[in-house]
DNA sequence: TTGAAAGCGTTACCAC
DNA sequence: GTGGTAACGCTTTCAA
């Protein structure tokens, strides 16, 4: 059997109580007792046990970072920034350091929910969500509710690269929208929502993804593009949202807008999906001079689908990314991105998770972004574009 | 306080016990009884109390993994292969899901060692160590102390992408091999050293680093280069060691091993590193015609460095990376590389972790790379290089 | 400053 | 099949 508290209050000649006070800093101990206790914890290679004082304390070291998918540096750039907090290298104690449990959700709302409910089970110290969320109403409200009992259950709940819990607005069928009592959940149930006043209020830092798009459009406007496709994230998706809201707040600005809809083509967050949606955006508009990305994987995927198409970057059309991951600007040509400080936004949410730092006023911050500009972007060919190679 | 499990028994009309071998499904109970408890459960919104369940059962859900650093895709997508298995999404009981616990330990072997103790003290139910290790004979023997400690506590091991423990050989000042008893430690004392029998064996999935190196150097070398530099990573590392043994045994094939470390330049596996040790090849060895890079982003940097000199990829160096991480074959140009596998080797640590599947025999497996020729090599230039710009 | 002892919420063994 | 009841190893009053 492994060695216990009591092994080493036996071995040093203390009770365990003091043993504890020892190992815990917190009471204090007298000088010569403090450190027989720690020659015997040495001598026997005592290791505390973590399940039983978390049991008996009724909290752990651990701390919950829901992510998209840890492979994808967006996820794991934040990740490393909450660790850089929750694990400082130069912790003079190794108590100082809380674990990061790192999940990944694929972005589904329903791994999100187990994993909140693993996550309690744990009693996780905190909990921090990473990356946008989907704005189905049902799960809104599962996921509220979720947060509210792992608050009850005395762990924070942090927000990071993500809205606050937004209040459940409905659009009915004409097109107003007020806040809705009830929805259908996909079981095809009555589901309550919950009132706004009801909604937890976790910590929040939120990226200002509206602004960032804006600014690499009006980028785009200002070099003189008048046709700027637009590849945008799965629908449902807060970061899909806001970033399209930000680009048709230029175009309109410029009145350029001229339908909703218009120049947009969905897809996912990565690479296949910014090829596809690149062809098909020449396809459908061949007067593209533009393309601006959901993100820069996306663009990465647009790059390749025009290159394939006999176009070059920026000469024939310009293209757009947005978070500006490391690799991203080396592929050809340099990236125009609009930068968001991913690491420090970890960290910040790692300080939140341990409650070092205190929520912002109002519980949101926004974290902004800045345009990078590249070798990606340039001004609209001037004649007519070279007739496709394939 | 929190809902407990005398409550759902209180409420069923059970007994704890009964709940007890409800939720964990080992033991027969009647489906009534269990229908019952199952409701109580959901009315009270019971959540298992992990670390009580931890203490009582002598395990935990959690998965240990060490990581150099999660930012970096490399230990990004291994941890991803894990997750995959130790925490399938089609789980029919979120109980079947471990959690992963993320450390990044900077590869720095003291904190390798601090995060040890730590997922010991979490009772992890396994600990996967990923990437190269540090060659020190001393980390190496407090390693393995530390590794027998946790296998003893009942933890499995996992090695993935690195060798398995090497017996502690040392060369002496005749520069004869043999296995030595006592090392130097860091602080200067006298540390003792593991004989090969006492070191544990974990399940270790090795890459074969050497292999995937000779490949490329012999890629290189079939295309007519004949001064071909090399940007290693950190010295002390297996994973530096074993691709600049690669390397060499290539050239040495072709006789064109000059001395050791000809042509050679150490850094880190990072860009910068590729970009001033490309510079330094380059002032070192005018006539070089291609470089290999220790990894992906060496190499990326190594490219920038080029294009800076004015020298184009591949007409005037051809340029080779490692790994094969995602964007890096999309920097300009597309990267010549050797490919590994590693989601696939982080799945099946993930499922050796669990215990699911048997180590392989002798405890080892070597996964091999694929060589993927792309764009970034080419025959080297038949006259003379043109003369730098800066 | 230290010790004794009562929990903390499960699990698992032993009866019934 | 089910209930009673020791552990499990620690933290934290309460006394001394």
């Amino acid at each position: 059997m492994a060695v216990t508290l009591a092994d080493v209050a036996a071995r040093a000649g203390v009770s365990a109580a003091t043993v504890s006070r020892v190992l815990n800093g917190n009471y204090p101990v007298a000088g010569t007792t403090r450190s027989r206790v720690l020659r015997a914890v040495e001598e026997l290679e005592y290791v505390v046990n973590g399940p039983a004082s978390s049991l008996a304390a009724a909290t752990s070291d651990l701390i919950g970072v829901l992510v998209n998918d840890i492979a994808d540096p967006f996820f794991g750039i934040i990740a490393g920034g909450v660790q850089s907090r929750i694990a400082p290298v130069d912790a003079p104690d190794p108590r100082g350091r809380k674990l990061a449990v790192v999940c990944t959700t694929g972005g589904s709302p329903e791994q999100e929910l187990t994993y909140l409910t693993l996550l309690q089970r744990q009693r996780a110290a905190a909990v921090i969500l990473t990356g946008g969320a989907v704005e189905d109403p049902a799960h809104q409200a599962a996921l509220a509710a979720a947060l509210r009992r792992i608050e009850r259950a005395g762990a924070r709940v942090v927000l990071c690269g993500r809205p606050p819990l937004s209040p459940p607005v409905v659009e009915d069928e004409g097109g107003a929208r007020g806040e809705a009592a009830t929805t259908i959940g996909p079981d095809g149930t009555e589901v309550a929502l919950p009132r706004a006043a009801d909604l937890p209020r976790p910590a929040c830092l939120a990226f200002d993804n509206r602004g960032g798009a804006r600014a690499l459009a009006e980028h785009l406007i200002s070099l003189g593009h008048r046709e700027i496709g637009y590849l945008a994230g799965p629908a449902e998706r807060t970061t899909t949202r806001h970033r399209l809201e930000g680009h048709r707040a230029a175009l309109e600005a410029a009145g350029l807008a001229d339908g909703a809809g218009d120049r947009v083509v969905h897809g996912r967050f990565d690479r296949d999906s910014g090829y596809e949606g690149a062809r098909e955006l020449l396809r459908r508009f061949p007067g593209l001079t533009a393309i601006a990305a959901a993100n820069d994987t996306v663009a990465l995927g647009a790059c390749a689908a025009l290159r394939e198409a006999g176009l070059r970057v920026p000469e024939d059309v310009s293209v757009t990314g947005f978070d500006d991951l490391p690799f991203a600007a080396e592929a050809a040509p340099a990236l125009t991105t609009a930068r968001l400080p991913l690491h420090e936004a970890g960290a910040r949410a790692g300080l939140l998770a341990l409650g070092v730092e205190e929520p912002p006023p109002g519980g949101v911050a926004v974290i902004g972004t800045e345009l990078r500009v590249r070798a990606s972007t340039a001004p609209p060919p001037s004649g007519p574009r070279p007739a496709r190679t394939d």
